[in-house]
DNA sequence: GAACGACATTCGGTATTGTCGAACAAGGGA
DNA sequence: TCCCTTGTTCGACAATACCGAATGTCGTTC
């Protein structure tokens, strides 16, 4: 492990919306380093455009993440094949439409789309939920016995009004997930959020990735719930056969 | 300068489009490193959550950079006082329209929307272009001359059918600029587009970025070309206002 | 307007740490 | 099964990142 690396890292990853400039003095003091150290990683950060200089005294991130980003989102298959079904989803049932994957006993949602009229809800492009208190998590969980493992490792605790905190109560759940084909999270990780979730499946059979839906729990547990659904694991089978999975 | 974080740097930056699955051995070509150093980096990077392993063997791009790019975007003020004038325009004229700054001699793009019927243009959120070729370029180097001497420094070279690849050709034109408030590229740095930008400045007075709209020149130059400008001012004017700039 | 204080920036010696070369392991093709 | 390619680990040396202190720069206060 080179620490240099993982320093400037850290370094990045200081920045954020609520502190997006910073000043080498925080920074340092930030991840217990010495304002030298971190004024040397943040002038070479800046010379390779990952920082830069605010006024003359403030460092904020630079244009190279912004380059970096875009090869992310290309790279991603299942980025390019979603967007379209996805966008029919939002135009069918308004919310808000997920794609996820699994990262470390996380959800990493790396799609993220709203329709207008839909209730606002705490989730942006990279940012992650426990897996265990949501229901693309579940789905992601119920199909990757390794992903399992991970996160009770890490262990369960609460999130919301109904997350899941006994190990033997969500192998249980997960495997009517398994049976059922996808997965629904009703308040388990914020306040009156109902969603559901469906897997995506790579070619070669494993779980890749969760399509989700999330709405109140009023509009998708009424009279359209069953077709929500039903679009929600269409979509998702298209997705994996676009990818190469072959349904058995 | 820290040798092994500009190394890691440019490791990031091997993984494009064109590439986005890389094993050791490329990386380390590319870079003329060892592939032992190469392999330090890259474990590190993937600890990180910067890289991650595909499949056993090749590397990919990770989820810490949409974490890293959504702060990017929160962070600049601009892109959320932009975008729904922006996508007023689009609703108006079609076209693309980009939001540009400066940096080492090149603008980037920080803001790109596209109407549906636009013709598709070669550009993408965080790409580059020489600043003296485009129109927003110019409109940046016309207000800071500290952006039009780092430019020169690097020189002109031909990058369409009329760039400008005299120096004294280019000043005269950037105080043509700065009279009427606008800028005009006409297949300067690729054939067939024409581009329009207008200067957008911060509280302090200081030009920091521009708005553009391109498209093809039969469109661009018809009828509507003095509504197209009138318009594009207009909206440059008002972000510069919300940013707390004071038309003198 | 001058002096102070807070902060970024620079500098040099020391020890940590990244680098290189080689040996080992794993995977795929013949 | 063997060989060859490619990734991964190991150990020793030398480079280089780190620390502490000194210097510079800006903004604020009296």
């Amino acid at each position: 492990m080179i620490e240099s690396v993982k320093k400037a890292c850290q370094i990045i990853s200081c920045f954020s919306n609520k502190e997006p400039v910073l000043g080498i003095g925080t920074i340092a003091e930030k991840l217990g380093l010495h304002v030298s150290t971190a004024h040397h990683l943040v002038r070479t950060l800046c010379d390779e455009g990952v920082l830069m200089k605010d006024q003359k005294k403030k460092y904020r991130l630079g244009w190279r993440v912004l380059e970096w980003n875009n090869h992310v989102m290309f790279q991603q298959d299942v980025y390019e094949k979603a967007m379209p079904l996805v966008k029919e989803l939002i135009l069918r049932f308004k919310g808000t439409v997920h794609i996820a994957m699994f990262d470390k006993g996380t959800v990493v949602f790396v799609l993220r789309v709203s329709s207008e009229e839909s209730t606002p809800i705490q989730t942006y492009i990279g940012s992650r939920k426990p897996a265990y208190a949501t229901s693309s998590g579940k789905v992601l969980l119920a199909y990757n016995s390794v992903y399992l493992q991970e996160t009770i490792n890490r262990g369960l605790s609460h999130e919301g009004p109904n997350t899941i905190t006994d190990i033997n109560q969500l192998k249980k759940e997960l495997s009517e997930i398994r049976k059922k084909g996808y997965s629904i999270s009703n308040s388990e990780n914020s306040d009156d959020m109902y969603g559901v979730a469906a897997p995506i499946f790579s070619y070669s059979g494993e779980i890749i990735a969760a399509v989700n839906l999330v709405g109140p729990p009023s509009y998708m547990q009424g009279s359209n719930r069953d077709m929500i659904i039903r679009s929600l694991k269409s979509t998702a089978q298209t997705i994996s056969k676009e990818l190469g999975y072959i349904e058995i």
